[in-house]
DNA sequence: TGCTTACCACTTTTT
DNA sequence: GTGGTAAGCA
C-alpha cells in the first residue's frame, strides 16, 4: 500500500512539457511520474543542478526518486542517457533501475550504456584503455578461484610454507589494498608486514606482474587501473568528465576508497552528482566499504543540498518501531526519523525454539498457515545470517513439499564443469590464458600428471612464452615421454582447429563442438550418475545461454561480472537468502531464524572488530527487518549444532534491544514433554542453570535471556503438539505432465520412477537412493 | 599415474 | 558434516 498513490498531487509541470514542444526523440509521455512523488522525492527529482545527498532511509522510495530523477533528466534533455553515469553495487539493482526507467522513459534507456554496477562500467571502460593499463583490450577477468590458484603458485615459487600463510589470507590482503586505491608501490612499512613477515609488497608485486603477463585482472584491478588511468592521464580523465553531464550513484553508504576517488575525480569538473544512501543500512564494512564516504559529501561538495527521505511507505507501524528502536542502540548515526501512514498491523513476533530442526519446523508451519490464507509464495523470504543456514530449512521444505529457492549459495557459474566448458573457451579467446589452460589440460584425464606440468611450467618460464604455447613447443622436442608429447600435439591441434572453427560459428555451437570433440562430454555420459547428468543439464543449459551474445568475449566478460543467478521466476517460490544479499528487497512475511549470540551477532564479529563490527551487525539486523511489510518473525534457537557438534546458546543481544511494545514472545518447544524434561538435567543443557539449585547463574546472562525465561521457558510449554503433516501438501495442485510410471530426473537424487502422486507431491523410487517424496517442481521428465 | 584413505580447517557476508 | 589436500598404495 502506497498511502500518497492516491493524493492528489499538482504536478510542477504536468503538462508545461508536451512531447511535441520537443524537438527530436526521444517521444516520451506526459512525466507524470512526478506526480507520484512526495515533496522531498520531487526536491530531489527537480533539482538537477549541483551536488545533491538524498539520505534515504529503508522503504522510503529512493529507488522511485532516483528513477524519477534520471527520466526526468532524458525528458527535459538536460541531457543524452549516453551522457549520465549511472552506478548502483549489485547486478540486480542495475537491472532493476534500467527497467524502471524503461517504463517512464520508454526505448532511451536502450542508450544507456553506463548505467551499471562499478565493475561492470569500469571494465568497459578498460577496454578502451586497456593499454594504458598494460594490457590488451580482450583481458580476461579472472575470478577468486583462478586467483588464488595463482596465489598459490607464488607462495609455492617462494618456497613459503602455505598452511603458515594462506593463499586465502594474501587473496583478502591484496584485495583490501586494492579496495583502497593502493598500488604495490604505495605500500608502507606496516602493510608489507602483514603477510609472511614483510613479504606482502613483494608477493602483491608479483601477482600484478604476473596478471599481466596472463593479460588478465581480477576484480579489484578493475577499479584500480581505472583510477590510476585516471590520476595519470589526465586527457583520459577530462573526456569522460566531459562526457557525464550527470552522475548518480545508488548506496552510496556502500562505496570504498578506490570506488570514492574514482567517482570524485569524474565528477570533480561539473559537480552535477546525487548520491543516495542509507548509513544505517552500510553492511559492507567488511569488503572496504566506508560510512565515512557518505559523512564527508558535503565536505567534498560545498553547497551540496541534502534531502531527506523518511516517510516509509513499505512496513508496518510495528514493524518500523521494533527497527528504528534497535538502531538507535547504534552510537555512529547521522540519525533519521522515518515515519509511515500504514495502518497499524501486527507486532513483530520473537519465537523461542529448542533446536534448529524444530526451528525450521515452526518456519514450514507458518507458511504452510499463510498459504492457506492466500498468501503467494514469492512474497515469504527467510533471511538468514550464513549461507549454513539455509541447509536445514532446504531439508525441512524437501521433506513437507514446500517450493522453494535459494538465491546465492553456488552459483551456476561457479561449478565445476561450468568452469571447465568456459576455460575451454578461455584458452581459444586467449591463448595466453595460463589460469585456463592449467584447468583442463588434463580434463577429460589424458594421462597428463603433475610431472608433465611441472615440465612445462619450467619450459614456459625458461622461454617466457605462455604455457600453452610452451607445451607444444616442448611436445615437438624429446623432453617429453613419447605419450605424453603426443598427448599434448593433439590437443594443441584441437586447439588451433576450434580457434579456427571461432571464426565461422556461434559462441554456441562453438562451445558444443568443443564439449563433443574434447571428450568432455564423453567422460560425464560414461560416469553414468545422477550428477553427471546433471552437469550434461548444466552444460547444454550453457550452450543455451551464450546464443544470446554476440561474441565470445562478450559472454566471458558477462559471465565474470554478471555473477548473478536469480533464477528465472518458475513458479511461486519461497525466498530463502541472506540478509546480505536481501538488502534492496521487500517481502509481505519476513522469518529472521537464528537470532542467537554467536550465529547473530556472528561470533567473527564478536571476536574482533570490536565495537563498529558488532554496530554492522546491528545494522544488518535493522536491514533485515525492514525487509518486512507486513510480518516479522524472529527465532532463536536453545541448541543448534555447529561443526557437527551440539551447542547450547543464548537469545541474541539484538532481540533484548528491540522496544517491548512492539514486540510479542512465544515459546514452543516441541518434541513431547519427556523430550523436554530428559533434556532439562542434561549436563550441557542450556537451561540447566535455571533450575533452583544455583539461581544466581541466570543473573549472569542478559536480559534478553531473562525475558526469555519469563515468557515461557520456565512453565511447562504449551505447544506440545507433535509437528503433524502438512495440511498445505493436500490441496496443492498436481502436476499434470507427469504421471506414475514415468521416468524423472532429480537434480539432487537422480532418475527415478514414479510409484505415487498426491496433490503436488510425488513417491518416487530413485536408482540410487531408494524411495523418496519430493515435490513435482523439482523433478523433469526423463 | 591415479585412486583411495586420512586428516584438516572450516562457515560470514559479494563485485 | 563437508570439502579439500596430502600421503600411501595398486
Amino acid at each position: 500500500m502506497f498511502p500518497n498513490c492516491s493524493r492528489v498531487n499538482q504536478p510542477p509541470f504536468s503538462s508545461s512539457a508536451s512531447p511535441s514542444s520537443l524537438g527530436a526523440p526521444p517521444p516520451v509521455e506526459a512525466p507524470n511520474w512526478v506526480a507520484n512523488l512526495n515533496p522531498p522525492q520531487r526536491d530531489a527529482v527537480l533539482t538537477s543542478e549541483g551536488p545533491v545527498l538524498m539520505l534515504a532511509g529503508a522503504g522510503t522510495g529512493k529507488t522511485a526518486a532516483l528513477t524519477a530523477r534520471l527520466a526526468n533528466l532524458v525528458h527535459e534533455r538536460k541531457a543524452w542517457p549516453s551522457e549520465i553515469l549511472c552506478v548502483t553495487f549489485t547486478n540486480r539493482a542495475a537491472r532493476e533501475m534500467r527497467e524502471r526507467v524503461g517504463t517512464l522513459i520508454g526505448p532511451a534507456v536502450e542508450g544507456m550504456p553506463w548505467l551499471g554496477t562499478f565493475h561492470s562500467i569500469c571494465a568497459r571502460m578498460l577496454r578502451r584503455h586497456a593499454e594504458l593499463a598494460g594490457l590488451e583490450s580482450n583481458y580476461t577477468i579472472i575470478d577468486m578461484d583462478d586467483q588464488q590458484r595463482l596465489l598459490k603458485q607464488l607462495i609455492a615459487e617462494r618456497e613459503l610454507d602455505e598452511k603458515r600463510w594462506p593463499a586465502r589470507q594474501l587473496a583478502g590482503l591484496i584485495d583490501r589494498w586494492k579496495n583502497r586505491g593502493l598500488n604495490p608501490e604505495d605500500l608502507d612499512a606496516a602493510e608489507n608486514e602483514s603477510y609472511a613477515n614483510g613479504r606482502g609488497q613483494e608477493l602483491y608485486a608479483a601477482y600484478q606482474a604476473r596478471l599481466k603477463a596472463l593479460n588478465a585482472c581480477d576484480f579489484g584491478d578493475l577499479l584500480l587501473h581505472m583510477l590510476n588511468i585516471f590520476r595519470r592521464n589526465r586527457d583520459v580523465l577530462e573526456q569522460y568528465q566531459q562526457r557525464f553531464k550527470y552522475v548518480m550513484v545508488d548506496e552510496y553508504q556502500d562505496t570504498n576508497a578506490v570506488q570514492y576517488l574514482w567517482l570524485r575525480l569524474i565528477a570533480q569538473a561539473r559537480k552535477n552528482i546525487c548520491v543516495v544512501g542509507d548509513d544505517d543500512q552500510s553492511i559492507y564494512s567488511w569488503r572496504g566499504a566506508e560510512v565515512a564516504n557518505i559523512l564527508r559529501f558535503e565536505k567534498d561538495f560545498p553547497g551540496a543540498k541534502v534531502i531527506r527521505l523518511e516517510q516509509n511507505y513499505r512496513s508496518t507501524p510495528q514493524i518500523l518501531a521494533a527497527a528504528s528502536g534497535l538502531i538507535a542502540e547504534n552510537s555512529e548515526r547521522l540519525g533519521k526519523t522515518l515515519w509511515t501512514e500504514r495502518h497499524a498491523g501486527d507486532p513483530v513476533r520473537v519465537v523461542g525454539v529448542w533446536d534448529a530442526p524444530e526451528e525450521a519446523r515452526r518456519v514450514g508451519e507458518d507458511i504452510e498457515r499463510l498459504e492457506r490464507e492466500g498468501a503467494p509464495l514469492d512474497q515469504i523470504a527467510i533471511l538468514v545470517r550464513a549461507q549454513y543456514q539455509t541447509r536445514e530449512f532446504e531439508d525441512r521444505f524437501i521433506q513437507i513439499g514446500l517450493n522453494y529457492r535459494i538465491v546465492g549459495g553456488f552459483r551456476f557459474y561457479e561449478r565445476a564443469e561450468i568452469r571447465d566448458a568456459l576455460a575451454y573457451l578461455r584458452v581459444i579467446a586467449q591463448p595466453s590464458d595460463d589460469l585456463a589452460f592449467e584447468r583442463i589440460y588434463n580434463q577429460p584425464k589424458r594421462g597428463l600428471g603433475a610431472k608433465t606440468l611441472e615440465k612445462m611450467h619450467q619450459h614456459a618460464r625458461k622461454t617466457g612464452m605462455p604455457l600453452a604455447a610452451a607445451s607444444l613447443q616442448l611436445a615437438d622436442s624429446d623432453e617429453l615421454p613419447k605419450r605424453a608429447g603426443g598427448t599434448i600435439a593433439a590437443l594443441m591441434r584441437d586447439f588451433l582447429r576450434w580457434r579456427e572453427e571461432a571464426d565461422n560459428l556461434s559462441s554456441a555451437e562453438l562451445l558444443r563442438q568443443v564439449l563433443e570433440e574434447s571428450g568432455y562430454n564423453a567422460m560425464l555420459q560414461a560416469e553414468r550418475s545422477a550428477e553427471a547428468a546433471g552437469r550434461l543439464e548444466n552444460l547444454s543449459e550453457l550452450a543455451r545461454a551464450m546464443e544470446d551474445y554476440e561474441s565470445l568475449t562478450d559472454f566471458l566478460e558477462h559471465v565474470s561480472l554478471v555473477m548473478d543467478n536469480d533464477a528465472r521466476d518458475d513458479g511461486e517460490k519461497i525466498t530463502i537468502m541472506t540478509m546480505h544479499a536481501a538488502k534492496g528487497l521487500e517481502f509481505e512475511h519476513v522469518f529472521l531464524p537464528g537470532w542467537e549470540e554467536g550465529v547473530f551477532p556472528s561470533q567473527r564479529s564478536l571476536d574482533e572488530g570490536g565495537l563498529a563490527s558488532l554496530e554492522e551487525e546491528r545494522r544488518l539486523a535493522y536491514v533485515a527487518i525492514t525487509r518486512a511489510r507486513r510480518r516479522c518473525t524472529i527465532l532463536h534457537a536453545a541448541n543448534r549444532r555447529i561443526y557437527g557438534q551440539w551447542t547450547s546458546s543464548i537469545p541474541s543481544r539484538f532481540i533484548e534491544e528491540l522496544p517491548e511494545d512492539h514486540i510479542e514472545q512465544e515459546t514452543t518447544m516441541s518434541g513431547g514433554a519427556s523430550l523436554w524434561r530428559a533434556n532439562w538435567s542434561d549436563q550441557d543443557d542450556p537451561f540447566a542453570h535455571v533450575s533452583s539449585s544455583r539461581p544466581e547463574r541466570s543473573q549472569q546472562r542478559g536480559p534478553g535471556w531473562q525475558r526469555a525465561l519469563a515468557t515461557g521457558y520456565q512453565t511447562t510449554p504449551k505447544k506440545l503438539k507433535e509437528p503433524t503433516r502438512s495440511a498445505a501438501s493436500f490441496a496443492a495442485k498436481a502436476r499434470k505432465d507427469v504421471a506414475i510410471g514415468d521416468r524423472v530426473f532429480h537434480e539432487k537424487f537422480g532418475y527415478g520412477e514414479v510409484q505415487a502422486q498426491e496433490g503436488n507431491k510425488l513417491e518416487i523410487a530413485f536408482e540410487t537412493t531408494g524411495v523418496k517424496r519430493v515435490i513435482d517442481s523439482f523433478v523433469k521428465k526423463a
